[in-house]
DNA sequence: CGGATTGTAG
């Protein structure tokens, strides 16, 4: 259609463009073609010269090339330094779209929209965010701030670099707010880890005149995913359904990740098996799905069928088979997966797959093993000790437990859950006056604990529970309901963990009683707001202590209830007195 | 002439 377009408008013969296009980027080709433009006097047409620039333009060896001819172009003109940024911008290479604008200012031509929108996206690509502010203020004197798409790609750049808040400044400004501005405020929330925020901008969305798209759909799910809440996932899942939209491979894996981290893993198969098109991702997205629910069989079967008819693993399904075969209690077949992954797939393991190799075995009871293997690695990161430090945590070896938990500290001695996972092990062997000692180096350093939060969403909306802001709807209603459940689960045998002792030194606040953990104000809460047969779901950002776990356990048989968490690492579903993970964690 | 937004693990 360019070649239509060009032979029309241009005196010389379309060979030349044809000789363009068959050369491609490639840049020995392009010179020759160059060389001809010259030899026959068309060098004059700023059209090719303009489309032999974009060539030079798609292609990283060529593009210093690229930067010459603009140089050398006599008369250039807007259409080509657009150009040359939006292409130098698609490469990933920001100050080559920085030389083309300069070199715009420089021939006196003035920016428009266009230019701005790439030139932000670049920022936005590489998080340059200092040069994008500077980018604004450029687009600002040129009189582009009220741009739908100028603005818009400026919403983009300040949520990915985790400004949100000037993100929301420009998104606020907006008279006319297109789809894309909310997208990307939604997802910028998101992916910052701001999915409450994500969900109350898609609610605001909902009351405006702009209609979500499958973009809007992904960024929603993955909020619905960090936030556990199903019940939203599902209606946007019917929306989706409802409203006839396609579920291409990317709306796909969002929903199937959703199920997947909202405890409804089941669904998440049902969506997986109707996708039409699979690629890494999805399969992935399904085994990871299994694995956080301890379904190892399960995970197994999905990646077999990878293995007949799917796309060849990468090194995150491999991260993911492997932390679902550490969760299932599947050494051999992990171990199994661990050699074919180097020897049939080509993937070299990474230190993901040694924190899981480490995780399975140092789980499994294999504490010497899995030492030996830390031991043999070239540079242990504090991830691959951690996972140490918890088996011999688990499994109550303290001699180890001090000895990694030491390493984990020397490699890392600024991180605060280092230090509670040391005072941890002292406090298993019984040693508390050292576990006081670490206390005290935490106070010195003024290192602060993680807070910790358990979510749960009732009719739609979310509540989130935390031992440091005390929202309106903890109400003494709710404290009264969790003693006398407390009360009620000791009189059927409930007898507070071992570690209850520790664990208020661990990763909430030690002032408050045990208790009153989020997750059981979180559970009070949902069993009181909640009909008597639904499923309870609570989504926890730290790791469940033992107590609590033993806890939930009981109140799943006294209130007859089923009741699912999610922690940190994995799920826990809770039935009839037992969880799935079989104390497994 | 053409643009800005979107997924997987830990």
């Amino acid at each position: 259609m360019d070649k239509t377009n060009n032979s029309r408008s241009s005196p010389f013969p379309s060979s030349a463009y044809e000789a363009l296009v068959r050369a491609g980027p490639r840049l020995k080709q392009l010179h020759q073609v160059h060389a001809h433009l010259i030899t026959t006097g068309a060098h004059r047409s700023l059209s090719l010269l303009t489309k032999l620039a974009i060539l030079a333009c798609s292609s990283h060896s060529s593009i210093a090339y690229a930067r010459k001819l603009s140089v050398s172009i006599p008369n250039p003109d807007s259409y080509l330094f657009n150009s040359l940024i939006r292409f130098s911008s698609k490469l990933g290479l920001l100050y080559d779209a920085v030389f083309f604008y300069n070199r715009m200012l420089f021939s006196l031509i003035p920016p428009s929209n266009y230019t701005f929108t790439s030139l932000i996206k670049s920022c936005a690509d590489v998080s340059a965010v200092k040069l994008g502010k500077s980018v604004h203020s450029h687009a600002l004197v040129n009189g582009f701030m009220s741009d739908s798409f100028v603005q818009a790609s400026l919403v983009a750049l300040y949520a990915k670099c985790g400004e949100l808040s000037v993100a929301r400044k420009v998104f606020d400004k907006m008279r006319q707010r297109s789809i894309v501005a909310w997208n990307a405020m939604i997802s910028g929330y998101e992916q910052n880890g701001f999915a409450k925020d994500a969900v109350d901008l898609f609610r605001l969305m909902g009351k405006s005149s702009v209609d979500p798209d499958s973009a809007t759909f992904v960024g929603v799910l993955s909020a619905c995913a960090q936030l556990g809440a199903l019940q939203l996932g599902n209606w946007v899942h019917d929306y989706i359904v409802n409203h006839g939209f396609e579920l291409n491979v990317v709306l796909g894996t969002a929903l199937i990740n959703m199920y997947g981290r909202c405890g409804d893993v089941r669904k998440g198969r049902v969506v997986f098996d109707a996708m039409r098109k699979k690629n890494v991702v999805a399969w992935t997205a399904m085994i990871s799905g299994y694995g956080i629910h301890g379904y190892g069989k399960e995970a197994m079967e999905v990646y077999k069928l990878m293995q007949c008819n799917g796309p060849s693993p990468n090194e995150i399904t491999f991260v993911a088979m492997l932390s679902a075969c550490a969760h299932a209690g599947m050494v051999n077949e992990g171990r199994a997966i661990f050699s074919s992954m180097r020897n049939d797939y080509g993937v070299v393991p990474g230190t993901e797959h040694h924190v899981c190799m480490v995780d399975m075995l140092g789980r499994a009871g294999f504490l010497n093993e899995a030492y030996d293997y830390v031991l043999k690695l070239k540079s242990p990161t504090p991830a691959v000790w951690t996972a140490m430090v918890g088996a011999c945590k688990m499994h109550k070896n303290f001699d180890l437990g001090v000895e990694a938990a030491e390493k984990l500290l020397a490699i890392e001695p600024e991180n605060p859950g280092h230090y509670v996972m040391l005072s941890n092990v002292y406090a298993l062997a019984g040693k508390m006056e050292r576990v006081e000692k670490v206390r005290n180096v935490m106070i010195k350093k003024r290192l602060k604990k993680h807070v910790g939060y358990s979510i749960i969403e009732v009719d739609q909306r979310t509540y989130l529970f935390s031992m440091r802001d005390k929202s309106n709807f903890v109400t003494s209603e709710v404290y009264r309901y969790l003693d006398e459940l407390m009360r009620k689960i000791s009189e059927v045998g409930y007898v507070s963990a071992q570690e209850s002792v520790l664990h208020e030194l661990e990763e909430e606040e030690r002032e408050y009683a045990l208790r009153y953990h989020s997750e059981k104000l979180a559970l009070a809460f949902g069993l009181l707001k909640t009909k008597n047969e639904s499923v309870i779901r609570i989504v926890k950002n730290l790791r469940m202590c033992e107590d609590c776990h033993l806890a939930i356990k009981f109140i799943s048989r006294v209130t007859n209830r089923e009741i699912i968490v999610r922690d940190k690492l994995r799920f826990h579903h809770f039935k009839d007195g037992v969880c799935t993970c079989a104390d497994y964690w």
